[in-house]
DNA sequence: TAGAATATCTACTCATGAGTATGATCGAGG
DNA sequence: CCTCGATCATACTCATGAGTAGATATTCTA
């Protein structure tokens, strides 16, 4: 993607010679098409969708428009893409999941914790964003279809979990919504907030998430003001 | 709002003498502009912000965009009162909240409750959407603040109860940004999935959060693959 | 009932941004 | 060295939508 004026190019030309002359070509081409999707998404996260002009990204990867425009067909689809990007490691994470010989409450976590990294990544955003407002019938239809597919996960895997006895009994459908709504956000406040990482951060809500706030030891409330006892507050 | 040529106008002008002429003029309008918010709201949870016009908003109210203009002064101003609209109910759960004689974790779980109820009245949308890039750095730095103010509200609640024993231990910034994700993120699915009154997925969300997914029965679970052990996923 | 507010409309300006037509440039093969 | 296809830039078109200027109508007040 580097313009020729930059004698650079250092990045993804070649360097190792292409083992042949066709696929070198059509890599180079891949690459540069995957470099325009991530600059993408860096605009899309930083400055919102409709606030991020195809000049802005074609500017932040120093050429023009018209060479966007060679890689992607239009923004819609550049949009199309991110979200891609950004669900495929969560539908990773369930298949390398399902035979696992654990607990299905275990397998839910890990799950979870794939899916707070993806939102954290820099395809979060756009994957968690990517509305159905901004997209034709056809991309929006194809984007519920993913997200349709994650959410049935997860509730599937709740329901397994009960089953085995590993989850305590709920609706599916509700505890799902709250789980990835929680993790959803994490794409609204991670940019402001970098101090932990997505991993970091993805681990500590599914111990929220296990726990429940109802303390678990038999020692009950004594409503409200004495017996002060218990740890600290981490702020 | 009712143009003239609909005679009826039956909704908010006079019918019952205004006791004074200046306070009746003034209360006409605020109404007015009242209903031009409200249709805002709708619009932008229909459409989205950048895909409504104010051409749109006008419509609706079956009058012209300089009427709008008359009423509001921009854009932007519109998207920051349906925000106001949306939170205002949550600040005042805090205040309705604090001075009650209960545990912190029963004052949390009657905020949050009309937490989720705000986010799935007209304006949550608007209220959870309201993005800082859309926005002036002036009103953005007022919206982070409102905002700021609740999640600051929850942790200290969240705080309070590890304190006095009705919430287990647990790292209060992590939990708030859990319980608020979870929560804004109704406003995604609520649109498409009326199936249940905002009250319902308060209460709904409220025992999720409360119970925790491990189950509290000490029948503990028949794994899978009989007593495996209980390791964690490799990535 | 004249005139002053108040409320609304018609008809614009102006900027922005998506998408394109067309031509230049570069590298590789003949 | 010349041509061809792949890559990229210049310089547009065109639609949309925010916001405004300047009537016009309506209602209240004096």
């Amino acid at each position: 993607m580097n313009s020729r004026r930059s004698s650079s190019s250092a990045a993804g030309r070649s360097s190792a010679a292409p083992p042949s002359p066709w696929r070198g070509r059509r890599r180079d081409r891949e690459v540069k098409r995957e470099a325009v999707i991530r600059a993408a998404a860096r605009a899309f996260n930083r400055k919102g969708y409709h606030n991020t002009s195809l000049d802005d990204i074609a500017a932040a990867l120093e050429v023009t428009k018209p060479t966007v425009y060679y890689y992607v067909a239009n923004k819609e689809h550049l949009l199309f893409q991110c979200f891609r990007a950004g669900v495929e490691p969560i539908r990773a994470a369930f298949r390398a999941v399902q035979d696992l010989e654990l607990p299905a409450r275990e397998r839910l976590n890990a799950v979870l914790r794939h899916y707070g990294e993806a939102v954290a990544s820099e395809f979060g955003w756009c994957m968690v964003r990517a509305e159905d407002q901004d997209l034709s019938p056809a991309m929006s239809r194809h984007i519920k279809a993913l997200k349709s597919e994650i959410d049935q996960g997860i509730r599937r895997l709740i329901r397994e979990g009960v089953q085995d006895g590993s989850i305590e009994p709920c609706d599916a459908k509700m505890t799902a919504f709250a789980l990835a709504g929680a993790l959803n956000w994490i794409a609204h406040w991670y940019r402001e907030d970098q101090s932990l990482t997505g991993a970091e951060i993805a681990a500590a809500f599914v111990t929220v998430f296990e726990r429940g706030l109802r303390p678990r030891s038999a020692s009950q409330v004594a409503t409200r003001a004495p017996l002060k006892r218990r740890e600290r507050i981490a702020r």
